[in-house]
RNA sequence: CGGGACGUGGCGCAGCUCGGUAGCGCACCUGCUUUGGGAGCAGGGGGUCGUGGGUUCAAAUCCCGCCGUCCCGACCA
């Protein structure tokens, strides 16, 4: 394409609402403009990119015998209601109503409509099919930021796995994972696979494919050795064991005046370092006041609390629940001798004694604690954050703390959907079995946001050859010299007809400002046609990534370009 | 939802404290010069100052409501 004749709005700045990398940059560039927070038009460069992603995730979703699909962005509500997902879902489903009255949503995602489809295979014998679709989904989200790395309406790879067992499930979640592993590597995605939590989607097993990135809004615990890597929401580690106080034997109450925290517990007379207190933290799950206990020094993991409940709705309990139902105020808190009131607590302090916690009276706390003893415990759990720094529970090594975009994320779901949905087929011996389920995402626009967060500079993005929105561009310094005019249209036509996606860059422009908007919008080849070289019959082939630039005749420069972008494809 | 900030041509900003008919840079148009890293000079076009109301002779500016956008937190396949 001649670059005269496109739609390509660079900018010099920034809009000052932008704050990622990649939103800077995709705006500047022009490849997207923001119609309200979290909708974004994709101008012709963001498209070609968009679609570029699509296709590479297309490519390798067809290479393990996935079928595409195009199903309905607009659901009706009793599919949803099926699922029991119409309440679950809650405020982030974008709901309307028609003009009879009738209850609708706009899909957030696809397991009820496909599942719906799946009604149709009645025997184990049509088993496994792996769908696709490629498809916009709507979410309401609470806040959505970063440009395209969290919108309310995006385009999205999603696919499901129907088996007729659990070994079938394994094998296509194993496709799915393996697929994943080639898509991020053609996008050029450091994507590390890590342990996930199922959240609200259900299921028994989930990996997320996560991309470093300090744009991103998860934490993973990773071993440096490589052994380990896991969202901090699933993850885990060996703690050195604590030594218990084991003096203190008797139950004892403590004045304690005026000593709201855990660090100053610490510090008083009869005092407890943190590693020997009880953190009591009064949450309401589902309506259900309940008390969720980590060691003095340990932080309370959110999911995890959801996960070991099952719990959909969580909040911390208000200062008036909290007095009401244990008669103090936080900082004086304490589930010893409580009774009546759900306790769930982390597995470290199962069998500890000798410990420090709140007694329920404001100013006094117990010591002497024995959590078996004292506490009715009615559920053990992982409950804590992992730190970095803590050791691998694989192999002790000191494991590190990554922020990261989640870029994919694949599940195990089971049989959730196709049992609420009666999604069954006849398995060998004639018997009726609910199908097996996996569902498995990647959002597309936040893979071109991902990609322009790990691939820019100074300068600009700085596009991998795979998605780049052009994969060379021809700068011509001066269009009033005839000889580059000629030489550059002469390789247009070369370059075109080897199939290679180059853009002209014919603009009657000064050339810094060429050379500078050839960088921004991140093309990765850049073939400079102007009189100095010209004069020596050469012109000048450039890297974009390393900023290289070498002299190439002119007889040499088609096959030259071309091989380089073959190559790197 | 809690906290904070901001809404003035396409983008970046000033003007607001102390009310008096809107300005700068970039971009855009015309001309001349320039021409290998975001040119110079001259001329020019473009703005219901987010929105509704109030105060006032007079509101971008002061007051109130609403809407929108961004950031932090909460939340979030």
């Amino acid at each position: 394409m001649r670059w005269s004749n496109l739609f390509i709005p660079t900018l010099r700045d920034a809009p000052a609402d932008a704050e990622a990398a990649s939103h800077k940059l995709l705006v500047r560039g022009g490849f997207i403009r923001q119609l309200h927070a979290g909708h974004y038009s994709l101008l012709p460069l963001g498209l070609k990119v968009h679609d570029k992603v699509a296709g590479i995730v297309r490519h390798e979703m067809n290479a393990i015998g996935g079928q595409e699909f195009l199903l309905p962005a607009m659901h009706p509500a009793s599919i949803w209601r099926e699922s029991g997902r119409w309440e679950v879902m809650g405020d982030e489903m974008f709901r309307l109503e028609d003009r009879k009255g009738a209850e609708l949503a706009l899909g957030m995602t696809h397991e009820e409509v496909f599942t719906s489809l799946a009604l149709e295979i009645s025997s184990y014998k049509a088993l496994p099919q792996i769908w696709y679709q490629i498809q916009w989904k709507f979410r309401d989200e609470p806040r959505p930021k970063s440009g395209l790395l969290r919108v309310r309406e995006f385009a999205m790879k999603d696919s499901y796995s129907f088996d007729v067992d659990r070994a079938g499930l394994d094998r296509s979640f194993d496709l799915h994972h393996h697929a994943y592993v080639r898509i991020f590597d053609r996008l050029a995605l450091p994507a590390i696979p890590v342990e996930a939590s199922s959240g609200a989607m259900g299921g028994s097993g989930s990996t997320e494919f996560m991309v470093p990135s300090n744009a991103g809004e998860d934490d993973v615990i990773r071993c440096p050795t490589g052994d380990y890597a896991a969202n901090l929401e699933r993850a885990t580690s060996m703690l050195p064991p604590i030594a218990d106080r084991t003096e203190l034997v008797d139950l004892t109450r403590l004045a304690t005046p005026g000593i709201r925290t855990i660090a100053a517990l610490g510090e008083i007379e009869h005092g407890a370092p943190a590693v020997h207190q009880i953190k009591t933290m009064v949450m309401v799950l589902d309506g259900e006041i309940t008390l969720a206990l980590v060691r003095g020094d340990h932080q309370l993991n959110i999911q995890k609390l959801l996960d070991a409940t099952g719990t959909t709705e969580l909040r911390p309990a208000t200062p008036e629940e909290t007095v009401e139902h244990l008669g103090a105020s936080p900082g004086s808190l304490g589930a010893v001798r409580v009774e009546g009131i759900r306790i769930i607590a982390d597995e470290i302090l199962r069998g500890r004694v000798g410990l420090t916690t709140g007694a329920n009276e404001d100013d006094w706390h117990y010591t002497g604690v024995s959590v078996e003893r004292d506490i009715a415990v009615d559920q053990w759990a992982d409950l804590r954050n992992v730190s970095a720094g803590e050791a691998c529970p694989n192999c002790g090594a000191g494991l590190e703390l990554v922020r990261c975009i989640e870029s994919g994320h694949i599940f195990k779901l089971g049989t959730k959907y196709s049992e609420a949905l009666g999604a069954t087929v006849l398995d060998p011996d004639g018997k009726n079995v609910p199908l097996v389920m996996g569902s498995y995402g990647i959002g597309i626009g936040r893979a071109v946001a991902a990609i322009a967060e790990t691939h820019h500079d100074d300068h600009g993005l700085i596009w991998p050859v795979s998605v780049a929105p052009y994969e060379v561009v021809i700068t011509i310094v001066s269009m009033k010299d005839d000889a580059s005019v000629a030489v550059a249209e002469s390789l247009y036509a070369d370059l075109r007809a080897r199939g290679i996606d180059v853009l002209l860059d014919d603009r009657r422009a000064r050339a810094g400002v060429k050379f500078a908007d050839a960088e921004l919008i991140g093309v990765p080849y850049r073939v400079t046609v102007g009189p100095k070289a010209l004069a020596d019959g050469e012109v000048e082939f450039t890297d974009r990534a390393d900023g290289e630039s070498s002299r190439v005749t002119c007889q040499a420069i088609t096959d030259l370009v071309a091989g380089a972008v073959v190559s790197a494809r």
